[in-house]
Parts: structure tokens; C-alpha cells; sequence
DNA sequence: TTGACAATTGAATGGTTGTTCAACTATAAT
DNA sequence: ATTATAGTTGAACAACCATTCAATTGTCAA
């Protein structure tokens, strides 16, 4: 009886590439917060908005125009994008302008754009 | 009345900037591909996978040991990154190994951890 | 051919999530 | 003060998704 029986419904058959493989692994938090991260790029309205911010920054009316949906939908969104640091705002009276908080979002879409088109 | 306000229940405030960003704005499809993409890499258990065959080919029954997971929501995770072209496979005898479809894999993790850790 | 095992598959389930709707806050203008 | 508008927020709903469970396929060994 092999010793993992009580965690996984089968059996090792490469202990070694199994061993080697789980000491490379580093500490779990970290692909959480990956998989967090990449959450967020996996939406389309998402992406949408930050392809638009990285034109201009732009005030929510504006965004929800650009992406003819509702200001409130918008909104959620970009609070999502504002808690994971991926954009920041600014108050200028009753407007609210956002832009991207975040130099790496451009070189990530593009390496994904590669791989889109790659195929 | 503005001729946007039947498809957003809000005012343009900036026509410029919105006219502007509608013009750059890619086909929307791009962005479909690209959040189904992400959305792919945006789950623990995928990421954690991805990582492990970065190192080596590993069979079906070796991943699920390192994750400490069940064969068959790993094989479930597998035919997910197989269709999107992720990960391909080869079968030897009963067993199935699985190794990485994509070189650029590697680089868009690098550029998840810069984002993670940059804060 | 029978039994054992690697892997896949479909259905079911529980949890997550994006959008809508309605109510609300805050600011500006009349 | 009142009205209008920009934006936010919480609840509700529907759609989606990861895992589990059970059944099945395909291959090897006895």
C-alpha cells in the first residue's frame, strides 16, 4: 500500500520525477495570488477597460460609452480593478478619472496576444 | 437628449476622448480570446499544473500525487489546457504524458510574479 | 479472458461571479 | 433649497465553473 493512498486515489508510478518535482515547487501562496491575478485579466469587459485606459484615462461615463454598457456595471468593475492596485482614480468634482496603476498590464497582453496568435 | 442614451443610461461627457478610444479600440473578438486566455490560467489548481510541467512531462497519475489532488480533476483541468492548446499530451502503454504546448507560458508567469511582487 | 490499473467522461453539486436594479451619496448649477 | 447628474453600493438573479462521484474505455499482465 503506498503511502499517499490516504491523500490521492492513486498510485505514484515515478516517486523520483514526483519528489524532484514537489521539492521545485515554491511555498502555495503564491499561485493563489497568481491565479488571482490572472482572474482578473479573464473577463472581457475587463480587458476591455484597460485596453481603453491604456489610451487615455478616462472618467466611468466615458468608459461605460466606449463599452456601451451601463455606468453601474462599470463601476463594480473598476472596483475590482482599483482593490487588486491594477488602476487608480482621481475626484475632479462630481467626475471620477481612472488609469492604470499597474506598467506591467501592456506587456502582459502582450505576451497573451502572442499566444492567441501563435495558433 | 444624446444619441447614446439609448444604449447607456448615462451622458458622454467627453466626446473627443470616447470618439478617440472607440477609433483604437481593436475587433471585438481579440478580446474575447484574450480574457478566454487568462481566464485559463486564472484557477490555483491550473497554474499549479502549469508550473509542474514547466519543470518536467509528468503523467497523469504524478501530477495529481504532487497536487494532492484526485486523477480525475486533474484529467478534468488537463482536457481543459489540451483544448485551449496549453499543454499537449503523448500516450505510452496506459499511461498519458503531459508536457507544455506553449514557450510563452513561462514568460507570462514571470510578468504575474513582477506584478505580485511589486506591491 | 479475466483482473487490475491509468485515464477519460458525463452528470450532479456547491460555490463563485458578472450584470441588473434600486437606493443612495456627493457635487454643481439654477 | 431644489434639481440634475456622476458615481457608488448592496441585494438578487442567472450563468458559469471546479470538484466529486460513478461509470466507462483502453491497455497490460497473468
Amino acid at each position: 500500500m503506498s503511502r499517499n493512498e490516504f491523500i490521492c486515489d492513486c498510485n505514484i508510478i515515478h516517486q523520483d520525477v514526483v519528489d524532484k518535482t514537489l521539492k521545485k515547487m515554491p511555498d502555495g501562496d503564491i499561485f493563489n495570488k497568481l491565479a488571482e491575478f490572472f482572474k482578473i485579466l479573464g473577463d472581457t469587459t475587463r480587458v476591455k477597460i484597460l485596453f481603453a485606459l491604456d489610451q487615455n484615462e478616462m472618467c466611468v461615463c466615458d468608459i461605460a460609452n466606449v463599452l456601451g454598457m451601463s455606468k453601474s456595471s462599470i463601476s463594480h468593475q473598476l472596483g475590482t480593478l482599483r482593490r487588486m492596485n491594477i488602476v487608480k482614480c482621481r475626484k475632479v468634482g462630481k467626475e471620477v478619472y481612472y488609469m492604470l496603476d499597474d506598467e506591467h498590464i501592456k506587456e502582459v497582453f502582450e505576451v497573451g496576444i502572442e499566444h492567441i496568435e501563435h495558433r
